[in-house]
DNA sequence: TTTGTCTGTTACAAAAATGGTTACATATCA
DNA sequence: TGATATGTAACCATTTTTGTAACAGACAAA
């Protein structure tokens, strides 16, 4: 199972609630029920893609770069995986063969438009949405 | 990387080119460039779908179970993996915590439209049309 | 300026998934 | 009966993911 995606959403979800204030790695991990290690190294990512800022020392821990209404879960799957990684293609099938010569190429084409579609409908969920959802969830149940 | 549903999809397009004829898992595993034991694990499962038949013994092989038009990259999805397997959860986050509480309900609300919107893409490409990409190809270099 | 806190990163081990190889019982055709 | 091919299991290697520990450097607070 790679669980990236549920987690860096889960982190994400977590800084918009705390609404300002840095929160530590561990803080993070108690509420992921991970380590910190795991929760810095995603931190990691997201930085690098311009989602989060870190603020070292003291006091210090993560935030969100920018309101959470302008982080989609398109983003989050940017930061996180290269493009055509939903369905890799096979490498080298047999150039010999009529349909191994161009099956990756016919593949490759057809696939983009569900990645295509794939990201569209994950553009369509912000994190302010996820922190919504989960504070109607708080309130209902 | 996993590379299944690629495969699968190889093998059903080559199936195809067949056109009637049983392949043996040492024809196709020669197309794609890998060994006969996992083409038949994989066909294995097509079959447990529906999507393939095989014949035992001398002259045997596989054969598709329908005609191309009617088996779709959904089916070839569905027969290789259980539902939410693209973005799995994480489990047990922190159920003190409100966002652990709730963010695995919120998330999968969420992420089924995406499955959603990426099986209605899928769904519109069968295996027909894959051979016939292949075939274009072919013709034009 | 000193002390404590927290990040970023590395190294390494454990666990899980994937793919490759071998082997063999069983089914089927000729 | 003999040759062929599937279906499945066992086992190993490789890769990916996750867990754990460690530590230099940044920063805040006293």
């Amino acid at each position: 199972m790679n669980t990236r995606f549920a987690v860096a959403t889960h982190i994400l979800t977590f800084l918009h609630t705390q609404d300002g204030r840095p929160a530590t790695s561990e803080l993070v991990a108690s509420s992921v029920s991970t380590n910190p290690t795991l929760i810095r190294r995603l931190l990691s990512e997201l930085a690098k893609a311009g989602l989060t800022t870190s603020q070292m020392g003291a006091g210090g821990g993560a935030l969100l770069a920018r309101p959470g209404n302008r982080i989609t879960l398109l983003d989050v799957h940017r930061a996180l995986d290269a493009e055509g990684t939903i369905f890799p293609l096979h490498q080298e099938p047999n150039p010999q063969c009529p349909v191994g010569r161009h099956i990756n190429g016919v593949l490759r084409r057809r696939l983009s438009d569900v990645e295509k579609a794939m990201e569209a409908e994950l553009a369509r969920t912000t994190i302010a949405d996820m922190a919504q959802d989960v504070a109607n969830a708080n309130r209902q149940g």
